[in-house]
DNA sequence: GTGAATGCAAAACCTTTGCAACTGG
DNA sequence: CCAGTTGCAAAGGTTTTGCATTCAC
């Protein structure tokens, strides 16, 4: 902590849907939390420090409309709890099997997050997931079975 | 149906399990439904026709079992049933959510499944699931619609 | 023969929903 | 003011599990 001061976001920032006091905390704790990736109980658990009357039904319904608002981006790995990510820009995530962690992979200059893939003429990608899984070898638990 | 012939499998095909009745009905079911990429539920159904004492769970059971052995893979794209797929060469999936088809995505030719991402020195992809959604174009509802 | 797989039903898990009360613009 | 949001508890769909029985090797 310390890195990421929460910033009271304006409306226009939210795809213009209502901003109530639940849908800022939800955002504040998901800025905060930033490059952990929580799912909605770890979101739940800390919004309610700020906001102990939140139900994990809301936090749901927030984590919803701000990712259809396109405030946030849900990230679906396995079939694991969707995590949720503040981060907008195009990326991968990449789950780390030895220390569990989950983060994101940029993309190389120039390229796109299709790059590589033979799609048919006529075909919109409309939206693209890509979740890698393996072991990203700087974390201790890498260092130390490697 | 008729391009793919239920072919009966070795029992090193499969990693080296068991090779159960069960669990050969399960495959030989994937094999002929395809690129439907069926879910747990659809292959069920169509197991049961051909041994009707088959369980639900034992199907979940011999998904499982023949993911982990290599034989076939799981699919998931967003929070949906998870999908199954006999193709085991790398691909992607595009999700047409006007025809609301499942198809596989190859790659095009010198590139590999990660290609375009900037991994962290290190880090070792053991597995990558990449999943797209949009419109297909060829389909009689996107062709209806464009 | 024996450890592993099956079938059944019940449980677990994450997520959504129905509805009365509340609230942001 | 009033459509949209909340909180609660209950239901939903998918997947897993416990256990006695059966089976593949």
């Amino acid at each position: 902590m310390g890195a990421n001061q929460t910033e009271t976001a304006t409306c226009e920032e939210f795809g213009g849907i209502r901003m109530t006091k639940q849908r800022q905390v939800v955002y504040d704790v998901l800025s905060e939390l930033g490059i952990n990736h929580p799912t909605a109980s770890e979101v739940f658990v800390s919004a309610k420090e700020k906001m102990p009357s939140i139900s994990l039904a809301t936090v749901y319904n927030c984590l919803e409309s701000l990712t259809q608002a396109g405030a946030i981006k849900q990230v679906n790995i396995d079939r694991e709890a969707s995590r949720y990510c503040p981060n907008l820009q195009p990326h991968a995530h990449f789950y780390c099997e030895q220390c569990e962690t989950v983060f994101d992979i940029g993309l190389q200059n120039g390229a796109e997050a299709c790059t590589g893939w033979a799609l048919p003429d006529g075909c919109e990608v409309r939206e693209i997931n890509v979740a890698m899984k393996g072991v990203c070898g700087t974390c201790p638990q890498c260092e130390k079975k490697n």
